[in-house]
DNA sequence: GCGATTCACTAAACCGGTCTAGCGACTGGG
DNA sequence: CCCAGTCGCTAGACCGGTTTAGTGAATCGC
């Protein structure tokens, strides 16, 4: 036999569908020993449900959605999403729930898939990642009913639930500790514009180097990439008076502007402090090692699968999450600006 | 209403559930005018497949498997497997496939995943992959019925049809390319030593070292981290006389490797070149570039998905797929072997 | 001791599709 | 003109579960 049905084990053990039914999803309906004989059987037989006959039921589908519109390529290149990845399965493998992951061009296609995958019951809910400025999704998703978790934020994301990390305390800390250090001219290469955490970036940069009276900020926006990253970096270290730190939203960048400083004869700590909003392997294993917002982003997409699973149980019950604020890891990319041109005269 | 079923089409069309089946599918049994009207219909309603309901009737599920058996929080230090699941995502997307993706402890829970998935009809089909010496997940895979398509070989997998590229040339081409440089002493950072592919690139060295007559190459099993890959080339590096070239099997090594070189005084490539086995951003990005094998991860992602969508559609049509062979990118990480202590002395 | 309630279980409807058997109307061949 | 074959469509079984209404027997309360 290929696979056996509810309806072999009912016939085996001598019992109807439904005896069956109750006895395997240990609801009441049958007696103690009629459950275990029905369970022995069942287990005998090697019985697994059919995920199909149990979604049409209306029952749960096992799986989550998460939907990317980024470009196929460059989702290899973010150790973020990776790491994020790892975390969202180990939260859901160990409740047996599945991740349905799918990379389109652009949010209208997102949105298109969305659609479909809620209309077709394939999943029970949906993380929204890449939170936009005015987010069309977001009114998408509510009107689809689904359980979703959000992750960023805080800010506009509709009724969802969000798990976020406090993007702006951990952009001041970095802020205090280059002022700190003594750096009064700040630089910031960002992300994409049209991301809310960009914009929460640039401004808790703006909002800090007022307050410590350091000179006016400037934050570059870039596409994420490894080569704008390089370009902008090249084009900050043209300036005069030219930056003696800069921030970086992610490390690919990190490790760009990196190598363009060691290109232009910037010697990293001594003329130039670099810091890195992503910390990964990148941050540990370049040289020198970069001082790095360490959020832990496997934990963060745990805590976003458990968000998610939460729910999906029980819809009622969703509300936001904050997550730990990053922390610092000071490495070897920081100190004092000016002391590499110190020991070079000395 | 909340959601048109077929059957919903049906009245408002004036027909019967079969002869909108029929049309939504395209086969025959209903004549155009009618077709044409049914689909306004269906158009009309918003209509959308019920997924579960397709799966239910024996049809296709519409995605297939991915497991992998790894420490979850390895999978997003490595850009190889997130540029073959990028590749593998766009070739699926394209035909509306999504992927199921689970990361599990290990080879035992790979195969439950495996049975499970194929009893309850979640996926079409797998992706194998990290191909083992003695592989138990092939025979379950030929047991299982379900079509699969392996990434990696050529070697044991049973009758199931692989996508593989020639790693023996290719680690030929890079044992060529350095003993052309002058280099004699040739080690190699291996990965796991139960993957075929580790096997298979330690045999090609040894056998190129012989034929060239150079020193014993030296093969050293890693578990891919960056730990260990440090921890090896600390080893290697203390050894007297040490190797003048290091290939390592992932990039992640190899960058930790640099590192290591940087931190003991041995210039990179004056006293020591470097290779990588594995190409990505972080080749790129990193000082010195490194030298390193250019395999279009992502267009084999593609291939395998494209492998595995024939195969489902077609089983008998199945067959290994051998692709481009992998080119090596010189940078700047390798040079003649000595030429850091020339330059030094004069 | 008798009606009411609880308990263990069965039969069958149901979810939303697919697919097959069959039926009436039309067409073509001899 | 009649029979066979094709066309266009319908009715209904079917996939493998869940769930509800119903049934007979045992138990309870008074």
């Amino acid at each position: 036999m290929s696979r056996p049905t509810i309806a072999d084990i009912a016939q085996r053990a001598g019992v109807s569908k439904g005896a069956v039914s109750f006895a395997l999803n240990g609801r009441p309906g049958v007696s103690d020993s009629t459950r275990q004989r029905i369970l022995r059987v069942a287990e005998e037989m090697n019985w697994r449900p059919h995920s199909a006959a149990r979604a049409l039921g209306g029952a749960r589908a096992g799986a989550v959605g998460l939907v990317l519109a980024r470009p196929a390529r460059t989702i290899g290149v973010e150790p973020f999403f990776a790491q994020l990845l790892s975390g969202l399965q180990a939260g859901l493998s160990a409740h047996a729930v599945a991740l349905q992951l799918m990379v389109v061009e652009d949010t209208a296609a997102e949105v298109e898939v969305y659609r479909r995958w809620a209309s077709e019951h394939r999943v029970d809910g949906f993380i929204l990642v890449d939170l936009q400025l005015r987010d069309p999704r977001i009114e998408v998703l509510e009107e689809l009913g689904l359980p979703t978790v959000v992750l960023g934020g805080p800010g506009r994301h509709g009724r969802l639930p969000a798990v976020w990390a406090d993007d702006r305390a951990a952009m001041l800390s970095i802020v205090d500790y280059l002022a700190a250090l003594g750096h009064r001219r700040i630089a910031h290469l960002a992300g994409l514009p049209a991301f809310q955490h960009t914009q929460r970036r640039i401004r808790a940069l703006r909002d800090a180097s007022r307050r410590l009276g350091l000179a006016e900020a400037v934050s570059v926006p870039t596409d994420f990439s490894d080569a704008e990253g390089a370009a902008a970096t090249r084009a900050l270290l043209a300036r005069s008076p030219r930056p003696t730190a800069i921030v970086y939203d992610s490390d690919v960048m990190a490790v760009a502007g990196l190598g363009v400083a060691a290109e232009m004869g910037v010697s990293v700590p001594g003329e130039l402090s670099v810091v890195s909003f992503d910390d990964s392997v990148l941050a540990r294993i370049v040289h020198p090692a970069l001082t790095a917002l360490s959020r832990d982003t496997f934990a963060l997409g745990e805590q976003v699968a458990g968000a998610l699973l939460g729910a999906i149980a029980d819809p009622s019950s969703a509300q936001d999450l904050k997550t730990a604020t990053p922390r610092l890891t000071v490495r070897e990319s920081t100190a004092p600006p000016g002391l590499g041109r110190l020991t070079k005269s000395v």
